[in-house]
DNA sequence: AGCACAAGCGGACCATGGTCCGCACATGTC
DNA sequence: GACATGTGCGGACCATGGTCCGCTTGTGCT
């Protein structure tokens, strides 16, 4: 179905014209031409339908740090990709942050029940068990990657002006202190 | 006025009864017999009621770590407080998760906006600064707070199960963990 | 008491995410 | 070509959070 299509181009559009949170689902179905339905039926809902667009620049990021080189992919210490995994992200949220923060809003909990998550956390927990911190491996992960939430860093970068470098030595030595021990 | 009160017993009434995600605003003013504009004409939004409905409870859990007993309140050492903070902070979102999740859910970032943030931020800081680990204190006040979200909390203890005395336990690991560098 | 004024209340109204059902059209069969 | 069948589309409809305005009610002055 070429309707799919149409639809993600034409949300694509609102949102860089107007921003996220300024499109309704209404808007896009008479952008790309098609009934309210039509946008439910193919995406279920609306956080869906964001994560869908935003689903190239997902599946790049994971692939960075899967397959990716080093140290972001694999061939470095697990320290040193678990920095860059960090520093990845923030970049990722930079780009992303805007349209992120919408597709986590509304239910509660969505976050850690999307596949994203659990590749995160996934990864996260291989690199702890390679580095072996004398902490609660899974604890920490989940420690590690609350640090990392698109809501924190949007509010550390836009509501109190922390820049991007200041998280990205923040968030090294927080890594660093943790598999010190 | 007494209004103000009606609705909040109301509510309490309502949100017991069928659970707070169960009970519209319309279901409110009802129960409490009166119009639904001076339900927000008192609280301003949905969130805001709902805070208040928890205020108590809330009070009494800043008043435990700033004025109450040690090692909760002052007295104990800042390592002893932060730990006793965050066993606190769980026990907390242990009796009034599911109003504190709706409290927070909608707008995204509120969360940190919140007073109630604020004052945590401030105090697990000031312990920080006490303990003086080495890592950049507000980098690691945001990260260990972000680890007792509620959101993440609430996850943790309901989708996953695990129990409460072993987030505690990881919790603790987590900051001596980070105490130690 | 009668009147002028202010406070604040109620509920009609709006916007938006999400649902649902009748219909149009494509496809397959004779 | 005519007809049966199923897919999937559109937009009316619903629920809910939030807004707004006209009116009631209480107050103070004469």
């Amino acid at each position: 179905m070429r309707n799919r299509e149409r639809i993600l181009e034409a949300a694509s559009r609102l949102f860089d014209e107007r921003g996220v949170d300024c499109v309704s689902m209404d808007a896009i179905a008479e952008e790309a031409g098609v009934g309210k339905g039509t946008l439910f039926r193919r995406f279920g809902d609306r956080s869906a339908l964001l994560w869908a667009v935003l689903q190239e620049s997902e599946t790049a990021f994971q692939e960075g740090f899967i397959r990716g080189p080093a140290p972001l992919g694999p061939g470095a210490r697990a320290d040193e990709r678990l920095i860059a995994f960090g520093e990845g992200l923030l970049d990722h949220v930079e780009r992303n942050g805007e349209l992120l923060l919408a597709a986590l809003t509304g239910v509660p909990g969505l976050r850690f029940r999307t596949p994203v998550y659990g590749a995160y956390l996934a990864h996260v927990l291989s690199l702890l068990r390679e580095a072996r911190p004398a902490v609660d491996l899974e604890y920490a992960a989940d420690a590690l990657l609350a640090t990392l939430s698109v809501e924190l860093v949007m509010h550390q970068r836009h509501a109190r002006g922390i820049d991007l470098e200041t998280l990205k030595a923040g968030w090294r030595g927080l890594v660093r202190a943790l598999l010190r021990a």
